[in-house]
DNA sequence: CATCATAGTTAGCCAAGGCTAAACTATTTG
DNA sequence: CAAATAGTTTAGCCTTGGCTAACTATGATG
């Protein structure tokens, strides 16, 4: 019964070399902790960009739309209201209509940015539009600064092409 | 107290339209709900990854050294494996080195080559290999099979440039 | 101006994904 | 072969982000 694969708890000695190896472990870890902290700060950061839609293209930002817009239940967009208020992004009054903070502003404006260039830069590849707005949804939030300007640069130079 | 900006409830009718508009409601939903769905298969698909890289390039993959390599501690993995085990995608017996099943190795291998598409062509992009790494573990989860395409074409022509 | 539909809130539930501390097992070593 | 060390598991805690159901407030309308 020594087939059984599972049977060392220890290293083996003889590990081949292979093709494309592993990272070294530190930065093999600060890869996925990179990603932890992204997902933290992606949720507030689509509230805060839509809040700031809302108001620029609907006047107003109503918990209602919110819900209907994310595709979330309203107790889902009446806790998470909290959550920015406490936060210092959004002003609100019981039962009226929200409105951006100084700092919330800041955050829809920047977000609202990268969120932009995102788009483009994959419309600028061939992407559809309905695809592009998709991946771009998620993938903005996992974009650094460094990635983000060799995009913008790419999107222009296409579209003067 | 009328210029309180927390004041109507219900939407104002003389809403002016602006730049570029919102998307219609239905699909702004659908957007975020598409990034929801990521995020729920997403830690699974980077462990069972991750997994097979050991396996190929380790001869074995032990729980503590999938947490060095997470960045997360030893009782974070061991819960993930017994939910791994749930979902039928490794194998494992107390205290012993785990395995893949079939489901799994075909999770692992579809993933490492998203991976190795969404890396290379951030790469062949001009972003430094460092930044392109940590983009890359975050991004693949929220990439089409569309963009794919798109990258890995896009990545084929710059390599013989 | 009373009613009622719409909007917002609250309470209580759940799963996922982190953590620490403590208990347990396997392997190596003296 | 006993002890020490390294690896694994379990218990119990926490936060986030969903949900439903029940309740409350607003404002449009008859
Ligand atoms: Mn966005
Ligand atoms: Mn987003
Ligand atoms: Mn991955
Ligand atoms: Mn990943």
């Amino acid at each position: 019964m020594s087939n059984d694969p599972h049977f060392s708890q220890r290293p083996s000695k003889t590990s081949l070399q292979s093709g494309d190896a592993l990272p070294p472990i530190e930065q093999h870890a600060r890869q996925y902790e990179a990603v932890r902290s992204a997902h933290e700060t992606e949720l507030i950061e689509d509230y805060v960009e839509l809040i700031g839609d809302l108001l620029l293209h609907r006047e107003e930002a109503r918990a209602a739309d919110i819900a209907s817009r994310m595709g979330v239940s309203q107790a889902t967009v009446s806790k998470m209201i909290r959550r920015l208020n406490e936060l210092g992004l959004v002003t609100n009054k019981p039962y009226r209509s929200l409105f951006l903070t100084q700092q919330g502003q800041a955050m829809a404006d920047a977000s609202r940015q990268r969120h932009h260039i995102v788009l483009h830069f994959l419309r600028a590849l061939g992407v559809s539009d309905t695809t592009a707005r998709i991946d771009a949804e998620g993938m903005e939030h996992h974009v650094s600064d460094e990635t983000l300007a060799i995009m913008q640069r790419y999107t222009e130079t296409q579209e003067n092409r």
